[in-house]
DNA sequence: GTGAAAGCGCTAACAA
DNA sequence: TTGTTAGCGCTTTCAC
């Protein structure tokens, strides 16, 4: 394995400038850069990125935590994100961290002591009291203090979904999802959107929430299906639980949509296939994981970021009138 | 940030001492232990592992190739990849290569030069020229050369399905997939040992495969559909396959199973909430993914390490009778 | 058992 | 514009 030393000997120049034209910074004449390159080609050179990382204390390394890649929202962000990241020269280290604090914060130190360049957290963990805004990090879907974040249009989209239901002819309709007491993220603004809109345009609505994580999501889905029987209409928090519910409700020959609509979020790819065809409001997955990489690089930088917002979409499927 | 150095000053000892009882390697007496491990303490002294790594050549990092992880089989297996590696004190770099070669390359490259410690690969990409055994390098599904693997019993797995198809009162068979003229993978052992069992039982049976990877798989399934009538057993070679099968076999009004049973493989728990339920022949995902980290530390140890099979299992759904 | 010292490959500061 | 040098934090000889 050729050094930079060898390079220096070989092309007849100092260390300094070898590294200088290999990283091309700093004053070279063309001459001697020529030179150099030369000696590089011949002897295969190249640069030794850990000892690299060592001197500049930056390993070009990104975190990601996110409570589990095996879900199908998670990995098709994970999947942008990566590539992106992949295109400004930075690796991916990969962080399945749901509830587990300690695991996070196990590359949060890192962080701390620059064995990773950044973060890009989809977190649902207390944290907030671990970090802060001066740190290169980005989240997803959650606020804490100053820390950029990327987000859908969760409130826009929350509107959009009881438009619909309204549209086509939803009397009683529901919100379904949940809420928690210790961590604010923007999904909450899916129900807040949801209901704003419900109040604006007069229709009567139903809360259908239980604290996260639930611990049974077909329970409480079964719940929902015996005691709600006169709702037509719900919008429901991710594709995952909404395709769920479209499942139980059709055992009970409840006819989708017919007699109950039902709306997801998300517009995961993974289910597209699947009959009924669900009609979600869309997260633009591939966009919103290429921001989370500008955000962050750019905090790399230094340079001032503010929180990004993507606009929603409807996916009408089958699931609604 | 406090250093080796200073743990070593405020214990009173040399950096040499001070490295040998962080690491537990060589002769520390008791006594300086303690001392030492009291600096430590007080100092809140990490190892930089940045500096480890270079001078160690090691950084304790392994890198994931997968074709996507946004695919849900892959995803688990990633899944359960990371979380073992992470018990073991590795970091997980995740690499989608799909049909990038040249990425692989990259990280084969920096294996070739201790910039990761080990390669862990499901990859479809023509690499075999640039890896041997030698190198810390374990594979999922594909034989290249003396190089370890980690498989499902895909052989036996075909041989399976196409028992239950039979016991269940199938007639008229088919193996539905891919295969691949370049690369070898366990996978057309799916195909072998169906085969296999259908001769040995006495069983027309057809073979409606393309070459991998498929353009429209939509198309593929309707073209089945279309011209292949009188089958009434069909074993697909992954759930997704065999979930659109589903889907497209339903709008057409042919009832399952009783007219068509589908048999997938793979297990994939992301569909398990699906209506109707498929039968699948269940890839061990879980203990999967924590031997192929099991084999690849072996590997690294300098241990010798031979290829496992892990068996699968029938998972009666609703797609068969 | 222990301390001193070399050196891993590189970048960056400095002097020339 | 260029070469020399210090030093990043650690592990690992090698004397003692």
């Amino acid at each position: 394995m050729a050094t930079i030393k060898d390079v220096a000997k070989l092309a007849g120049v100092g260390l300094g400038t070898a590294s200088r034209v290999i990283n091309d910074s700093g004053y070279v004449s063309e001459e001697t850069k020529k030179k150099v390159l030369e000696a590089i080609n011949k002897l295969g050179y190249v640069p030794n990125e850990t000892a690299r990382a060592f001197v500049t204390q930056d390993n070009k390394t990104v975190a990601l935590f996110l409570p589990s890649i095996h879900h199908a929202f998670f990995s098709e962000l994970a999947y942008y994100i990566e590539d992106e990241l992949d295109k400004k020269g930075y690796k991916m280290i990969l962080c399945n961290s749901s509830g587990q604090k300690e695991k996070e914060l196990k590359y949060i130190n890192m962080l701390k002591q620059n064995k990773v360049s950044g973060i890009i957290g989809i977190s649902y963990n207390p944290i907030e009291n671990e970090i802060n805004h001066s740190m290169p990090i980005v989240l997803v879907d959650r606020h804490i203090g100053e820390i950029p974040y990327v987000s859908s249009d969760n409130y826009g989209g929350g509107k959009m979904a009881l438009q619909v239901l309204k549209e086509t002819g939803c009397n009683h309709v529901a919100y379904m999802g949940t809420y928690s007491k210790t961590i604010f993220t923007e999904v909450e603004k899916r129900l807040k959107g949801f209901e704003d809109a419900a109040k604006e345009n007069g229709i009567n609505y139903t809360l259908y929430i239980e604290e996260d994580p639930i611990k049974d999501q077909t329970t409480f889905l079964h719940t929902f299906l015996n005691n709600y029987k006169n709702i037509d209409g719900v919008f429901v928090e991710n594709d995952m639980m909404a395709l769920e519910l479209v499942q139980l409700a059709q055992d009970r020959k409840i006819s989708i949509p017919e007699e109950l609509s039902i709306i997801g979020y998300d517009g995961i790819q993974t289910y597209a296939m699947l009959r009924p065809k669900l009609s979600t409001i869309r997260q633009p997955v591939e966009l919103m994981g290429r921001s989370l990489v500008d955000l962050l690089i750019k905090k790399l930088n230094g340079e001032q970021v503010t929180p990004e917002i993507h606009p929603v979409q409807f996916l009408k499927g089958e699931t609604t009138r």
